[in-house]
DNA sequence: AGGCCGATCCTCT
DNA sequence: GAGGATCGGCCTA
């Protein structure tokens, strides 16, 4: 799931308009009933209040705060019962980039260049920032659906070549090639070597 | 009831 | 490249 995720349009309509970005960084966690199982997933200790989302079904949203202070969000990606999912990693800002600017505290003016787009939402938690996406008013949200605030959607961008790398940030089974991201997209996160 | 710590980000050197 | 902010959630007793 994680390498098709790549490409769509994460959207997000809000009272200050319409937000979206292209899913272009992201890494998949696997539930506890992975073989191998996988230890820095959220869900690798079975479900607690925090993280039952990702036993419902999947294309749901969960999101966590972390460090007191940052959200990141994933998509429920099992069926009921099970809990892999994918936790979006960074975004190419595509609709709505000044809110988005403003949402992050970034003065930005006209000028959009590439510089300043990463710092708009290459990391998991810029992205929240940047989109305005919160665990009170989200978590739980279902993302295929067309009704939903906050929705994933496919407009036909087609995927070039994909990049896949250990996942960053964590401190158990470090090694496994579980992200991906678009190579050479300069709004994926990290440093040169890493997009 | 208490302690520990994180799927991060920003600032300063 | 290193260190601090900051607090909800999970584990242990």
């Amino acid at each position: 799931m994680a390498p098709r995720l790549l490409g769509k349009v994460l959207a997000h309509r809000t009272a200050a308009g319409v937000l979206a970005g292209r899913i272009v960084e992201v890494e998949a966690y696997q539930g506890p009933h992975s073989d191998p199982p996988d230890p820095a997933a959220h869900a690798y200790r079975g479900p607690t209040p925090r993280n039952r989302v990702l036993f419902g079904p999947a294309g749901h949203a969960y999101v966590y705060s972390i460090y007191g202070r940052y959200f990141c969000m994933n998509i429920s990606c099992e069926a009921e019962g099970r809990a892999g999912c994918i936790l979006l990693r960074a975004l190419e800002p595509l609709t709505g980039v000044k809110q988005m600017a403003r949402n992050r505290g970034l003065a930005m003016g006209a000028a959009i260049d590439a510089k300043l787009g990463r710092l708009l939402t290459s990391g998991p938690s810029r992205l929240c920032q940047a989109m305005g996406i919160t665990r009170a008013a989200h978590n739980g949200i279902n993302l295929l659906d067309q009704a939903s605030p906050l929705q994933v959607q496919d407009d036909g961008y087609t995927v070039g070549e994909v990049l896949v790398t250990p996942r960053i940030g964590i401190h158990e089974a470090v090694d496994r090639p579980l992200r991906f991201a678009l190579r050479g997209n300069p709004c994926v996160s990290g440093a040169k070597s890493f997009r």
